[in-house]
DNA sequence: GAAGTGGATATACC
DNA sequence: ACTGGTATATCCACTTC
């Protein structure tokens, strides 16, 4: 049987002794198909330098008898093959062994201890990412497939008959398509609603479930009036069971939730346990199954359970202005629309006539999940395709892992090796190095100023990367003639210049991210927008990978010089700007700001070209932008300039604050209104009067107590369970508070509270915490010196205004004096 | 018991 | 544990006089 076909879910299963890969796909008319193929399955042992063929013949057939008896399966090694390859850039005489199953590599490669065995490798990838590298059937891409159609055949113990599929075809012959063609997978989104938030703790009050033209909640908590959507079952097993009713009925490719590993999955999984009903999800009738490990995810066979939360936390986040990922704000954020107001109680306290509210909010969030999933299909697309790992994985993997991925399914162009994961004791060996030194943040000189143009180092890091050939596999651990240096931590360390797979595989990233860019410039889709996304964001990882410590490349020397490197460049970059009469007053990491000093945007343009005509291999500054004027501040001591804080004003007047508390969520939302205006007028007029009015406008209001508690709550993440924090500060005395009154408070939590008049003269901030519906009044003295002076003092100190002076009405010392 | 200092903590920047 | 280092600011915890 002939058909095309794109890969979506990917499993395996053994018949016999041996693996096969389990795909469950569709084909254009949206068949859904399920192939069934297998792959050699192999590791390598890499041979010591210089070993004679006689010696090479007698490990092979050494190797060749190995034999395995593994709880009562008996297994051997099946071909032994001898190959030229490469392993971190040396080329090496490895031995392929073959086995039968992927399971029994570990147990060959403890057999593998002979003395001629210099490293055993690439046992430890997963079978997935194996058949994929091996079978270069990659996920979400199209294939021209033909294969034998298994229909009621016994083939692999009749495996057809239990998959609820269309087709089940033993794939014999692949040919990928190369046209891009659309694929628009069906989605379902669910959510659930409980009485408690502790898994399996309480009842599951009701589910809802939407897809396109499809929406419904399930209950069994019944109110006045039945919205056509909803539908009644008498408790919660018969809820289950139509949960697991409908999803088999929509048989969706993605099953799609919010935070659904941690919570809506594995609620469902314990409430159906105890209830004794099977939530047989899968494909083949099987129920969700959990990897083990503090974060669960949650898999289901042949449908792909989507987590959003995860993938936005490592795709988007960076560029979000949301202050927490919560189905409500990102929602806010990308779609404009928020969850259905309904204040949450127990089922017990909830009012008939209330229901009806309760199940159009439990709906909405599933609207909302839905929506977010379409709105983040191109970008899970794209990483997935990139990657060529499966949409499951790649939605959960951080951005290491996706690096990583990456790397390890283009190694075979270079006829590499793989590296394998570090050991238990390899991590902690890592873990324990102490940081190296980082990047170079110029100390700025606190001033109101005009006609500031910035440029940055594109892929800055990268760009490094390619350029000097940072990696571990071309690190020298002796000097080399010919070689790039640079010295770290008063030590020269050295990198050949005969390129290396990571950077070459880096530098195409750069390029790709490039030439996305520029198309989608030209002509923007969704599609390039995820694809220039994703490459940018692999690019800017790969750094960090080689400084993280569970990396398979990971090469402290690498990390450590890149930075280093980063440095030389930027300090050279900004002497040059100087020179050409321009004058920095600002630069941190892959950025430099400069006053024009009355040079056209033309000849700051032309100078830009003659700098990058200068740069090294395929260093390149870009234009960041040209601002009206740009404000930077002391710090609090006020003997510095600080870092990491300034606010520009944009030529299309948008203004860029970066830093200052206006942008950071654990300050009261009057400190950083009020912060955020009086920059405003500042760079807008350059009032700086006008915006001291202001202030003192603000202040004369809380004196009177006529500001609203609400933009006096500071909110503040705990970041640890109560108990292990060696400094009770307020947000830690809030959460006790909560828990006390039975709120349910966990790690990770936004902890809101505000700062309240105390009769007792006690003088820690914490022994005035009062949660925010606690009655008592406004700290005035708090909010007054702690917030709001705190925020905008020294912006005001530029002018030489002392507004602490000012208001509390003394002599206007400086004021005067000017 | 006030003042000073370092540590713990959270958050932001790139 | 799930990329890296740099930096600011606050408040607590502790020491010192």
């Amino acid at each position: 049987m002939k058909t095309d076909f794109i890969p979506i879910d990917y499993g395996y299963f053994d018949f016999q002794g041996k693996n096969y890969a389990k795909i469950i796909g569709r084909n254009q008319e949206g068949k859904r198909v399920c192939i069934i193929d297998s792959c050699p399955v192999y590791l390598w042992a890499i041979l010591k330098d210089n070993l004679k063929q006689d010696k090479i013949n007698k490990l092979i057939k050494e190797i060749k008898k190995i034999k395995l008896d593994l709880k009562g399966r008996k297994t051997k090694v099946e071909k032994v093959e001898l190959h030229e390859k490469n392993y971190l850039g040396k080329k090496v005489k490895a031995i392929k062994i073959f086995a039968t199953n992927y399971k029994d590599l570990h147990d060959i490669t403890d057999k593998l201890g002979m003395p001629e065995i210099e490293k055993r490798r690439g046992y430890d990838l997963g079978f997935i990412s194996h058949y994929i590298i091996e079978r270069e059937i990659t996920p979400l891409c199209w294939y021209e497939i033909e294969g034998e159609m298994l229909n009621n055949s016994q083939e692999f113990g009749g495996i057809d008959m239990a998959l609820d599929v269309d087709f089940c075809i033993k794939l014999e012959t692949s040919k990928k398509i190369k046209e891009e063609k659309k694929f628009t997978p069906k989605t379902l989104a669910y959510d659930i609603e409980t009485d408690e938030l502790k898994i399996g703790q309480g009842e599951i009050l009701m589910v809802s479930l939407v897809s396109e033209n499809f929406k419904k909640v399930i209950t069994w908590k019944k109110s006045k009036q039945k919205p056509s959507w909803v539908e009644y079952v008498e408790d919660e097993a018969e809820l289950l069971e139509k949960f697991v009713e409908y999803v088999r009925e929509i048989s969706p490719d993605f099953l799609v939730g919010y935070f659904s590993d941690g919570f809506d999955l594995p609620y469902l999984k314990a409430r159906a346990e105890k209830h004794n009903v099977k939530l047989s999800l899968g494909l083949d009738d099987s129920q969700p199954k959990f990897t083990r490990g503090i974060n669960l995810k949650g898999k289901i066979n042949g449908i792909v359970h989507i987590d959003l939360l995860k993938f936005i936390k490592t795709a988007y986040s960076q560029y979000m202005q949301s202050e927490t990922l919560s189905l409500n704000e990102v929602s806010k954020e990308f779609l404009g629309d928020t969850k259905k107001d309904f204040k949450l109680k127990h089922s017990s306290k909830i009012e008939e006539k209330d229901w009806e509210k309760y199940y159009e909010y439990n709906l909405h969030d599933s609207v909302l999940t839905l929506k977010l999933f379409e709105k983040m299909w191109p970008d899970l697309l794209e990483f997935s395709k990139i990657m060529k790992e499966p949409i499951f994985e790649v939605s959960r993997n951080g951005m290491s892992k996706n690096v990583e991925s990456y790397i390890l399914h283009n190694l075979e162009k270079f006829n590499e090796i793989p590296e394998k994961k570090p050991g238990y004791h390899e991590i902690s060996e890592r873990k324990q190095r102490g940081k190296y030194q980082g990047a170079f943040v110029f100390e700025p000189t606190p001033g109101l100023y005009e006609n500031i143009a910035m440029f940055d180092f594109t892929s800055s890091y990268g760009s490094v990367i390619v350029t000097y050939n940072l990696s571990k596999s071309t690190f020298l651990e002796k000097e080399k003639e010919n070689s790039y240096n640079i010295e770290t931590e008063g030590k020269k360390i050295y990198f050949t210049k005969k390129q290396g797979f990571f950077p070459e595989m880096l530098k195409e990233i750069i390029e790709k991210r490039k030439k996305y860019k520029q198309e989608l410039k030209q002509n923007p889709d969704v599609i390039k927008k995820a694809r220039s996304n994703a490459f940018k964001l692999l690019a800017n990882a790969a750094y960090g990978y080689q400084g993280f410590f569970g990396a398979r490349y990971y090469c402290e020397e690498a990390a450590a010089a890149t930075a280093a490197f980063a440095r030389k460049l930027i300090k050279e970059s900004i002497e040059n700007i100087n020179k050409e009469g321009y004058k920095v007053i600002y630069s941190d990491t892959d950025s430099i700001a400069f006053l024009q000093n009355k040079k056209t945007e033309s000849q700051v343009l032309k100078f830009l070209k003659k700098l990058n005509s200068e740069l090294p291999g395929i260093m390149e500054l870009e234009l960041e932008g040209f601002f009206k004027r740009g404000l930077w501040v002391t710090t609090r001591a006020g003997t510095s300039g600080a870092k990491k804080k300034y606010a520009l004003l944009g030529k299309d007047d948008k203004i860029k604050i970066r830093g200052f508390e206006t942008v950071r969520r654990d300050w009261c939302g009057l400190a950083r209104q009020t912060q955020n205006r009086v920059i405003r007028q500042i760079l807008k007029d350059g009032n700086e009067k006008k915006a001291l009015e202001n202030v003192k406008e603000v202040i004369k209001k809380i004196k009177q107590r006529k500001i609203d508690k609400e933009d006096l709550i500071i909110k503040t993440q705990l970041k640890k369970p109560i108990s292990e924090y060696k400094a009770i500060s307020p947000h830690v005395i809030a959460a006790r508070k909560m828990k006390e009154k039975e709120i349910p408070v966990s790690q990770g939590n936004l902890i809101e509270y505000y700062i309240a008049e105390t009769k007792d003269k006690k003088k820690l901030v914490r022994d005035k915490v009062k949660l925010p519906n606690e009655k008592g009044e406004y700290n005035i003295d708090y909010y007054l010196n702690k917030q709001i002076l705190s925020a905008v003092e020294n912006i005001f100190q530029v002018f030489n205004l002392n507004i602490k002076e000012i208001i509390e009405g003394k002599k206007q010392m400086t004021l005067g004096d000017f």
